[in-house]
This record gives structure tokens, sequence and C-alpha cells, in this order.
DNA sequence: CGATTGAACAGTTTATATATTAGTCAGGCT
DNA sequence: AGCCTGACTAATATATAAACTGTTCAATCG
């Protein structure tokens, strides 16, 4: 999915214009000035990418497609339980996002930029994960650990619980370490979820809907 | 908590500037605006508040002290047992949101600009909210539905579980149907979770802890 | 004398003019 | 031919000037 596909000279326009998005900024990064550190002209670029913003959203497709990688190596470690490996995933995307918006401010500012005009961009990213995760839970499945029949619906609602510690929201108000420990109580309290839907079957769906 | 503690002009000054910040936003409404309203002349306002962002503090706090009281309804709603009114509370909070969202856009945005401003407005909402949530959650314990020790702890979790339906990032993305019913899948979720813990104790907490 | 005013000030927003940039394309180069 | 250039244009962004607004306070009023 990355570069792979590219044009040598495309690969060499992105990453030009990635070294510029990373210091200076979308906006403050020239089409002329990307074209100069590939010596050639700025008319030439629109060969290779239709438009600057399309240059941008090769640049986030390349970090998100980075970070999905990151994330399905939690599929593979070995000794962790399924359970262990839905919180192995979410404190690792929490910790990536965290990260990234810390000491990489640009790239999480061109990030949220580039969502505000390619909005499946996000849809796309946020499908990427909840594939990885959806094969966290199938294996949970498969050792009976978990007892879900419709995997892709829980994935989303576990993306939706987890959802304040991938927003920047509020990375802004406590330190890492703090965000961490209510994470990892949200965490617990959806595998007892689980836990208890494993033990029950069907009926667990049945307790809670009862309450409705 | 509301206009009760204010002074009759305060009041009158109150309410002819929420008029105008429903009407044409917080940045298009003048302080001699105000005044005018009030047959008064700018300066006088000073009396009452010491400045325009607090009169849009004291109109935010109005709207919000009305939200929680309007959430505290679902404490004693009758023949609703302590699940039902977690889910309850969350669905009116969320409907609350999405509504006021949609058909006060102007209050929506006052909101959020003054909590750029005023941060700790919102974490007195979140704890008031908080409080009320705490008080089902207590409900639960004694009738023997929950078994929850640390009920604040608790608290700020549900909270962050169902952040995502309570910001308005997403209310633009799907209808208000699709919302509820993700928002309940979130819920069904989290009530298992209780139930595990009702029934096993204290070793509902081990065994998720064990997950790490 | 306490309550109120409105002119004055500093800071900010808006309006206007100037400059830069994203994107195009007729032509040149290889 | 196929690839590239760089001047050109419409649109955006920056810089500057003018107007406005939040806030203060000496003077006025009742």
């Amino acid at each position: 999915m990355p570069t792979t596909n590219l044009d040598e000279t495309a690969r060499q326009i992105l990453a030009a214009a990635s070294r510029r998005f990373l210091h200076y900024g979308y906006k403050k990064t020239t089409m002329s000035e990307i074209a100069d550190d590939c010596n050639m002209s700025s008319g030439n670029l629109y060969r290779y990418f239709p438009s600057k913003l399309d240059i941008a959203e090769m640049f986030v497709r390349v970090l998100r497609g980075e970070q999905v990688d990151n994330l399905r190596t939690v599929l593979d470690a070995p000794g962790r339980s399924p359970a262990q490996k839905v919180r192995d995933f979410f404190l690792l995307k929490f910790k990536l996002a965290y990260e990234r918006f810390h000491d990489k401010p640009k790239a999480f500012e061109l990030s949220s930029e580039l969502i505000l005009e390619r909005p499946k961009v996000a849809l796309e990213w946020e499908n990427a994960e909840g594939r990885v995760l959806g094969e966290i839970l199938s294996e949970g499945n498969a050792d009976g650990s978990f007892a879900i029949d419709d995997v892709p619906a829980i994935t989303k609602i576990l993306q939706n619980t987890a959802y304040r510690f991938t927003s920047p929201a509020l990375f802004h108000e406590s330190g890492e370490e703090a965000l961490a420990v209510e994470l990892n109580g949200v965490i617990d309290l959806v595998l007892d979820g689980f836990a208890w839907r494993s033990a029950h079957g069907e009926q667990g769906k049945t307790v809670s809907a009862a309450s409705r």
C-alpha cells in the first residue's frame, strides 16, 4: 500500500514534500520549493500528483500505513492471550497517537487538516485498524476466550469505548501515565463484559438488552 | 447555582446578553448592544460583570445547570433498575447534546469557545454529571445489582466509554438513530462487565487485571 | 456619596491593496 | 513522439490602514 506502487520520480517528490511538511507544515511549503528540492519545475509535479492535497494525502497514507503495520505486530506477540492482545492493541495505539501528537506536531496537524478535506481517508484508516482488532477478536472466538457473534459490530463498539484515548482532545489535559491508567480501567471493564458473555453465551446479550 | 444569586440588574443583563448570544453568537454581540437593550451605558455593565467573557460563562453555567437538572430526573424514574438508569442517563445525555448541537448551534459554539478560555467550567460540568451518574451506581450497589468498590473511579471510566457520543466530533457523520444504536452497543457491553463483576465480586477485577 | 455615564485608550477585528501561490498550457528539449 | 519547462492566470494569502470594541475612569447625576 505505501510507496511501492509509485514511480521513482513520484517517490522522490513525496520524499521531498514529506521532509518539508514535517519541518514547516503543509501550508508553509510551496510546490516550487518541492520542485526545487527535486531539481525540476513546479509544473512537472503535476505529471505525478494531481494536486498538492494529493501529495499530502499520500504522505498521511504512508504514515498511517506504518502505524497499522505497527499495530499488527500485536497479533504475533508470543504468549499473549487474546484478551491481553486487546489491551496491547489499545495501549499501543494510544501510545503512538500520544507520542506523535507531542513530538511530530506538524504531522498531526497535517493529518487533521487533510481529514477535513478528505474524510474518506480517516474512515479507511479506522477500518484498517478495525481489521487488526477484528483478527484479535476472532482469535479469541477460536480459542474459546470470547464468544462474539458479530465481530465487525463488536470491533466498532470497542473502538467507540476507547475513542477518548485516540483523539487529541485530551492530550493537553493529562500526562501519558494518567491517561494510560484511565484507558486500562476502560479495558478492564469491557474485558469483564466479554468474560460475562463468554460464560453466559447468548444470554449475555439478553441480560443487557433486558435493561433497556 | 443558576441566576438566583444574581442582582436584579445582573439578571436583566444576562437575559439581554443571552438573547443576543443565541441569535448572533458571542463575537457578534457587543457590550454596547447589551447595554442598549438594558437602557444603560456600556460602562455600567462592568459594575455587574467583570468582563464580557464572564457574562458568557454565566450563560453557559445556566445552560449546563439546566442540563444537569434534566439528567437528574433519570434518578427518580419509577420502575427503572439501576442498569436501566445507566442506559437512560447516557441516552438522554447524548440526545440533549445532539439536539442542542443541531438546533442551538450558536449556544454550542459559545460553549466551545468558552471552554478554550475557561477549561475549569468543563471540568465542573463533567463532575456535576458524574455525581448524578455516581448516585445511580450507588443505588445499584445498594440493591445488589452492581458491586462497585470505587464509585468515583468507575464513574469516570463510564464517562470515558461514552465520550464519543457526547463530543460533537461525530455529530456530522451519522444520524441520531445510527449513533444511538452504537451507543446502546457500548452500554450493553459495559453493563455486561458490571454483571460479571457483580457475579464474581473482587475476582472480576482480578480476572481482567490478569490480562495485563 | 453611591450610582451612572460616555469620552478616551489599547487591543483587536475588518476592509483594502499588494504579493504569493496552486494549477495550466503552449511551446522547447531530447 | 514523450518529457519537461516556465511564463501566465485565478485564487489565496499576506501586509497595511481604517474602523470598531472591550475596558477604564474622571466627571456627572440624583
